[in-house]
DNA sequence: TTACATATTGTAAGTGCTTACAATATGTGT
DNA sequence: ACACATATTGTAAGCACTTACAATATGTAA
């Protein structure tokens, strides 16, 4: 049944090769009447073009190459929620490819090319200005459309879709000291990410204004790891505020403290960053900056789009807002 | 550079492109030397196969299709997680389709094989038998390999990859018993998902057993939604045990417990299934059934790479094990 | 050295579609 | 009815590979 070619269409409907294919990608240029007779025929034979002979002769495949380094964050998943639901409406299929730390990056850009995708999204908030450079770099010799998702670069054109993370680390921090907090920690990663730099950046931005002594401290992204981490860290430290790069760290840190007698929002407030479930499920509540990781994707798909096929676009670097959702933490 | 074709090569080398194509896909027949040459060419050149082209000459894609319904479920991004691993190590590429509520599944699934993919795996913990049924007989008609993972399904045959829900609902629920809970709630979605009528078959059995009456009580599966929902659960009702199907559910009625003077796991005791993040973050630590899903994914993907290359299977049906994790609430 | 088997390479016919170009049909104004 | 523009359809040449088959080279035993 689902085998029939565009021969055996024209076959049947009485017509070329050439104009099946018409009727399927340019119908304003064959007659009504006939056009209704192929489509019946299609119909009939449950006809589906062959997508790779369509991929060979158009050297167009419908579909885009989404980049990830590891999907099971939740916010990766997220991300790439929005971009199917897009990829969708437009018709394009997704392919994933992950790049993890040992890949040669540029071989497996390489091979992401040779796979003819129409485009390609690259979602990786690791990303150093550096390292976009030399992609960007590649993905230009290679003439292929590319959107950078959630990366914090400063390079003025490349095309971004991303939050004002500097900003968001800005204004939680701010918000604490206006609570009156003084000895502010922020929980950051001892593996360096660019998007959680731009927080410490905002962060550090709003300590220093306050004439407040910023300080890091860096744990490791594994929730079971850092809970002795964090033990000893209330054994020695002053502490009434602490925002954390991930709310599972917050949320980590948040137990922590509540074991260690500590009274939170009372005499410690807590903050987390991207307001996953986790921020929602913690006792007390934790207050989280939202970000709209969802839309991130969504947006990124559409600005590829339209990259795809050549439309103006006005402005390729696309920051989306944030909100800092209070919750009883703080 | 990229844009090097197989005639290219050959021009460069000195040979036919026959003999190019014979040294990236069966090398034995080409002489030692001339291969050599041939590869030296082709990394001098930075050739690589335009994969559309070999699609259609060789009927064959050495990418898989992933049909998925919520890519935001951590479990089904933790399946993906190994899914990815194991297609790269045998070199096939993903592709990504979704299919929501709203979807005809059938037309879908059509239109998955005319993007020519070397095998489907269906990732779905809804799935009805009957449902199940009807797809692989569309899968069948297609001669398409498939593999169902994660699904619930009592056909004998048909190539699956999962858990003993039955059994780890039962092995949980004995557990709560033999803790001395009387008043065991099941706490599950008001949606079917055939996984959940597992666990729920489980747990029946294990009270019925026991002589204690099952009651199955059925919120939404969105936390924020269940709060208000669990409220006036706590008002009326007696309760000593809680099962809940997911940890998130797991982690919400905790909360609300305490929230009204419960003590966990003193008077009540709760435990989730996954094994998720929540469960570790949970306070007190959530005991919850660890459902293996990277190795659900990863089995699945390695069992297909196998019917892919009509290898032998002797037992397409793959039955991983759980493990209950105990930790403080219970 | 010859006849034959085997190893190695080349030739050319697909694979299922798109699309430029050519051919034909239709319609217009006169 | 004629000349011409336009609408509609068909023809055939790709697209970049794989692979059956043919051709040639090489090696072996007698």
């Amino acid at each position: 049944m689902s085998n029939a070619t565009i021969y055996d269409v024209a076959g049947a409907a009485g017509v070329s090769l050439a104009t099946v294919s018409r009727v399927l990608n340019s119908p304003e240029k064959v007659k009504e009447e006939t056009r209704q007779r192929v489509l019946k025929v299609i119909k009939e034979l449950g006809y589906r073009p062959n997508v790779i002979a369509r991929g060979l002769a158009s050297r167009k495949t419908t579909t885009v190459g989404v980049v990830i380094s590891d999907i099971t964050r939740a916010s990766v998943a997220e991300m790439l929620g929005g971009i199917a639901d897009i990829a969708e409406t437009y018709k394009y299929s997704i392919k994933l490819f992950t790049i993890h730390d040992e890949s040669d990056v540029l071989d497996t850009l390489q091979n992401i090319v040779a796979e003819q995708v129409d485009g390609i999204l690259y979602l990786n908030d690791e990303l150093s200005d550096k390292d976009v450079e030399l992609i960007k770099r590649m993905f230009n010799e290679n003439k292929i459309p590319y959107v950078f998702s959630n990366v914090a670069t400063s390079d003025p054109i490349v095309p971004t879709v991303s939050i004002d993370y500097v900003k968001a680390g800005y204004e939680i921090t701010k918000k604490l000291i206006d609570k009156g907090c003084k000895d502010i920690y922020l929980l950051s990663t001892a593996r360096r990410y660019s998007v959680n730099d731009k927080k410490e950046e905002g962060y550090t931005k709003a300590m220093v204004e306050a004439k407040l002594e910023p300080m890091i401290f860096r744990t490791s992204g594994d929730t079971t790891i850092n809970k002795p981490h964090f033990e000893t860290f209330f054994a020695d430290i002053h502490v009434d505020g602490a925002i954390a790069v991930r709310d599972s760290i917050a949320v980590s840190f948040l137990n922590t403290a509540i074991n260690n007698g500590k009274k939170v929002p009372e005499n410690l407030k807590i903050a987390g960053f991207q307001n996953t479930k986790y921020a929602s499920l913690a006792r007390p509540e934790l207050t989280s900056i939202d970000i709209p990781v969802y839309d991130i994707g969504a947006v990124s798909m559409r600005l590829l789009t339209k990259l795809m096929q050549s439309q103006d676009v006005e402005n390729t670097r696309i920051i989306l807002p944030h909100r800092i959702i209070i919750r009883e933490s703080i």
